[in-house]
DNA sequence: GATGAATGAGACTTCATTCAT
DNA sequence: CATGAATGAAGTCTCATTCAT
């Protein structure tokens, strides 16, 4: 009996938890994290000012833990395809694990991209971002060197932010740029 | 006589709102347009905070003329290549043109690029934006069409975003992305 | 059988709410009534927020209680050298009895002489505190005119605000201010 | 006719500050520091809550100017008998500077006396005070051994705290502890 | 035009207190 | 009795904007 109170409880509190974050994050990517007050995020979620406080110590710890959040997700999809591949398959499992984890996950990617050009917010971004940028462009080097590419890590770069520009796009105006048919394209010049 | 003192604080007007204008693009894109007071902009200015108030009807007036006379860059820079060109020429070009564009102007286009995504921000850009977005997609794909490309309007989008997520990342780590390095890596692939 | 069950939860009351009450005194003296919250409180005391209210109505009246312990040690001090004395060991005894009281209660002091300065605060310690202190004026007053003194009253309250000058100053900063030592210099000086 | 309306807007400024600083000092004296918010304050002093951080960075640095015009006040008062005087002139006019001060500043030493044991604050006030303090004591052993007092730094610290404790009962209650009968009591108790 | 003091709405945050469990 | 999640009022502070000079 006991027992199960305190599940119910325990669930009760790590729901709240989530969906404060959840709402938060879906106000964040649509207004703005400037733009987004507490008060906001409390009206919209149906809790009180105050008890966002008592799961995150600040406004900044709140998009920190949504952050976070965010990149275990991304690390949990590249673990996927981390295995031994051939680098065409591995190509192709990188462009077809990007975009899954996109479409998944379209409000902390487009708060990620909002966010990530400001000079205040990289500092604890880097961290994440930085070491997660420079193994995948280390990975696509690779990919491109056994496939006989003259500069790999120039290609492996373009490769890169191509699929990058590509998604941010996507985010802004998803008719214009569908992930599925111009992946298409992608895969066809380079032969995967 | 009269002519002339007109004339001077003509001049020092003009020149005083592109000063403004100037350090408030500095400090947009250094701090991000929420976290730049008017206050601030005005000390780093040297000017009082109500002046500004002469020049600008509000700080998001500020931000529009900031970003209008920044497209008007990019509109100027376009009609440098529009004329009839071969359609490899055309390709060249618009990437010349791009790159150019955004040394030149890295402040403005740190800004457009992390405002871009904030769906508030979008309506008064999406006017200018927009338009421009689609000129140049449909201009690639005219080009891409006479080079005999299969779908030549996926690779016009295709292309875009890749020099788009080519010149985000430059802006933001502009040591591991060089503009004229990839370029070549470019120019080869579509055989420029 | 029931009878040793509720000795035993009535004494971890009363153990509980003093440990609350201590927790909470020495909290008080340290960091200011107004820079300790509840949720502070409770969490050095080991308990849940929400107990400190089956014991005490409110911070106020928390506060309340601790003073009011506090005066109780006073008023039982004050009882040991009530009786008739010569008036130069009254003299003596008052001394020895405040040291000794300030000595075993350092924490209790700190926050009064804290305190007692806010007029808001003052109401509810008026009652007792005003009462004491013209009780202890007066009985040194007796003192001093058995002893001859010119204007006993004023000698009464010279004396008053000098023991507690002195107390103050110690609780402050107990090496430049130590009691026995100028104790004597007192004694010297009324011939005690 | 410029310099005149310089000058008056020079005046403007200074007295509102100032009107502020003296609203404040009031309010804190017979509030509390920590009861006292800037809004009363602001509505007090009849002005926006917001012109307050036009002056001050804080409530804290509001704190802090009133602290130290007031210390300068004490400096200046010293500076008065600071000259060489027999020692007998010398603690006597200690005494009276000490009582003038207080009477002319009464919300001042309020203020002081009811902020001076908490822990947090002592740590700004120390600089100003731990060193007057001490200059004091050591003036006053110096005056009581020219006297050929026994142990002349106790008597020092005892005539510190004793002068320290009426004046703080005489901003308490100033009825029953009137500075200016039991100075007589005083100067008699010392031959002065 | 130019100044900068003044405004006031609104942001983030704290905290005493309540209440369902 | 005991818990601690939840509340909501109140506090400090920021900042775009106005206006008298």
């Amino acid at each position: 009996m006991a027992t199960f109170v305190n599940e119910r409880s325990f669930i009760m509190k790590t729901n709240q938890k989530e969906h404060i974050m959840e709402t938060a994050l879906q106000l964040f990517a649509s207004k703005g994290y400037g733009q987004t007050s507490i008060a906001l995020i409390a009206r919209e979620a149906g809790v009180a000012q105050g008890l966002m406080y008592n799961y995150f110590d600040s406004k900044e710890a709140l998009l920190l833990a949504i952050m976070e959040q965010g990149f275990a997700g991304v690390q949990e999809s590249m673990a996927v395809y981390a295995g031994t591949h051939s680098p065409k398959k591995a190509l192709e499992l990188h462009v077809e694990a990007t975009f899954a984890q996109v479409t998944a996950n379209k409000n902390f990617w487009k708060l990620f991209h909002a966010i990530k050009m400001q000079e205040q917010v990289q500092q604890f971004l880097d961290a994440e971002y930085a070491h997660a940028k420079s193994f995948i462009i280390k990975t696509l080097s690779g990919n491109f060197k056994k496939l006989g590419y003259d500069k790999p890590t120039d290609e492996a770069k373009l490769f890169f932010v191509m699929i990058d520009g590509l998604v941010i796009h996507h985010l802004m105006d998803a008719k214009t740029f569908p992930l599925h048919t111009i992946k298409k394209t992608i895969f066809q010049r380079y032969h995967i």
